[in-house]
RNA sequence: GGAGAGUUGGCUGAGUGGUCGAAAGCGCCUCCCUGCUAAGGAGGUAACUGGGUAACUGGUUCGAGGGUUCGAAUCCCUCACUCUCCGCCA
């Protein structure tokens, strides 16, 4: 959520900058929105100041066995009409909200400016592609097994069987000891969120489409941000201890609605699948360079599994409704030839902080809001692809476990 | 699942219809005294928010929502959460 008085204050400047992630901001609705509610507010707060005094005077009437019928009166009279004032007031006052929550963050000043994906920018090229190598990971092992998994569940599902079972495993080790040891606090959370812990993070109410609801109202979470974000929700945090880094492995669950079609093979896109993630609350001042920094712990899981990647930054029009800047990383994925998204890295600014609630006290004692950013590090199942296609060499039939993954997984290759 | 108790300011905790945004204590801040330290004394100290260039001034908030009433922290209803005991389970 924006900042109301920056709508109040410059609604033209952010008008323009918001246009350059494509979002089209009703100026006249706002204004209007905003100076109903003004006048209302003055109206509401008037009568409830007249009620007050007039109540008080009753009480002394009342004590001094005086007739009151008169006030009564005049305070009924003032009651109706604070009555009808303020349910038009309310009224007002969720249609601002709702106008609110609908807005997007507004992209950072370094953000390029761009329309669609074809506009990102590629920062850097890591590693080297064998182009040798094109199988596609389900034709490469049988231990991924897709139709099973519709019978089980339905499509967009996948069931991993030995090695490949045992493989993700070991990549959950991995991650989360480097993100341990590069300083976040490991949690395991909630897989399932209230409405709340959703509009906090900028879920709800605009992407309900998206998420798996439950019959008692929870949703099934769609990322670890939900839950890591919302540790923080109505909380204020002593400057001192930012940032606050934590990390957790969880199954994320997506309904991929309006994706029907795309990514239909394989572990690409599942309803199901498993995510590192890192988060981090941030001091405002500070959240650019920790986003550097969660982006180089991200990109260190690459280089340790020695996966051919690129990082890409998003252009203004690419940007997630919450986030002010992001950073993808891309690995290459030899079945399709070309690089796809493991990691989606981002600044939300003080955006989820607004709605979430979630402070600091700085230097002197004054409360202000936070900032939060976090990425994957690493998405799963992407992960077992690209490790699957990259490291299968056809001639001698085996998958090489990459050295610092050895000691997770018990052996140095995978038997096809 | 059954029974009971609770939810008040940064914290502890009083408050059963108006004089209560709220006693007292702790903590915190300012000042005084004291040549260190310890102790003592005086005063101050909730958050959010509206209007106003400002001085200033208004409103809301005692777990949440609704109701009764001229008036609710206080009475009634619903819900959430916490704790204790019993039962059942991983």
């Amino acid at each position: 959520m924006l900042d109301i008085k920056l709508l109040r204050d410059d609604i033209d400047r952010i008008k323009i900058e918001l246009e350059k992630r494509g979002y089209s901001l009703d100026v006249k609705k706002f204004k209007l929105l905003d100076s109903d509610r003004k006048l209302l507010q003055v109206k509401v707060e008037d009568f409830q100041s007249q009620r007050k005094k007039l109540s008080e005077e009753f009480g002394k009437l009342k004590s001094s066995g005086d007739d009151t019928t008169n006030l009564k009166v005049r305070i009924d009279e003032i009651n109706n009409d604070l009555k009808k004032a303020s349910n038009e007031l309310d009224k007002i006052l969720e249609s601002l909200n709702i106008f609110l929550l609908d807005i997007p963050n507004i992209p950072h000043s370094t953000c390029p400016e761009g329309v669609d994906e074809t506009d990102n920018i590629v920062i850097k090229k890591y590693g080297s592609v064998n182009s040798e190598r094109k199988e596609d990971h389900l034709s490469i092992t049988n231990e991924i097994d897709t139709d099973m998994a519709t019978k089980i569940a339905g499509p967009r599902f996948a069931v991993l069987k030995g090695d490949m079972a045992k493989l993700q495993r070991a990549l959950i080790s991995l991650m989360l000891d480097i993100a341990i040891k590069n300083g976040y606090q490991e949690y395991y959370v909630p897989f399932m969120a209230n409405k709340d812990s959703l509009t906090g993070v900028g879920q709800l109410p605009k992407f309900e489409e998206d998420l798996f609801k439950t019959t008692d109202g929870l949703y099934l979470i769609p990322t670890a941000e939900v839950p890591l974000t919302n540790i923080f929700r109505g909380t204020t945090i002593n400057h001192n201890d930012l940032p606050i880094k934590v990390t957790a492995h969880t199954p994320c669950f997506r309904s991929e609605a309006g994706s029907y079609g795309r990514d239909t093979k394989g572990l690409i896109r599942q309803h199901q699948f498993e995510k590192i993630e890192l988060m981090q609350v941030c001091h405002p001042n500070q959240s650019m360079d920790d986003l550097e920094g969660l982006l180089n712990n991200a990109k260190e899981i690459l280089d340790l599994l020695e996966l051919p990647y690129q990082v890409i930054e998003l252009c203004s029009g690419d940007l997630g409704f919450s986030s002010c800047k992001t950073y993808d990383i891309e690995v290459w994925m030899p079945g399709q030839n070309k690089y796809r998204e493991i990691s989606s890295c981002s600044n939300f600014s003080d955006f989820q902080a607004r709605r979430s609630n979630i402070k600091f006290k700085d230097e002197n004692n004054k409360k202000m809001l936070a900032h939060t950013i976090n990425g994957s590090g690493l998405a799963l199942g992407r992960t077992l692809i690209a490790l699957i296609e990259n490291n299968y060499d056809s001639d001698k039939k085996l998958i090489s476990i990459p050295k610092a993954l050895q000691k997770y997984f018990d052996k140095d290759y995978i038997n096809i």
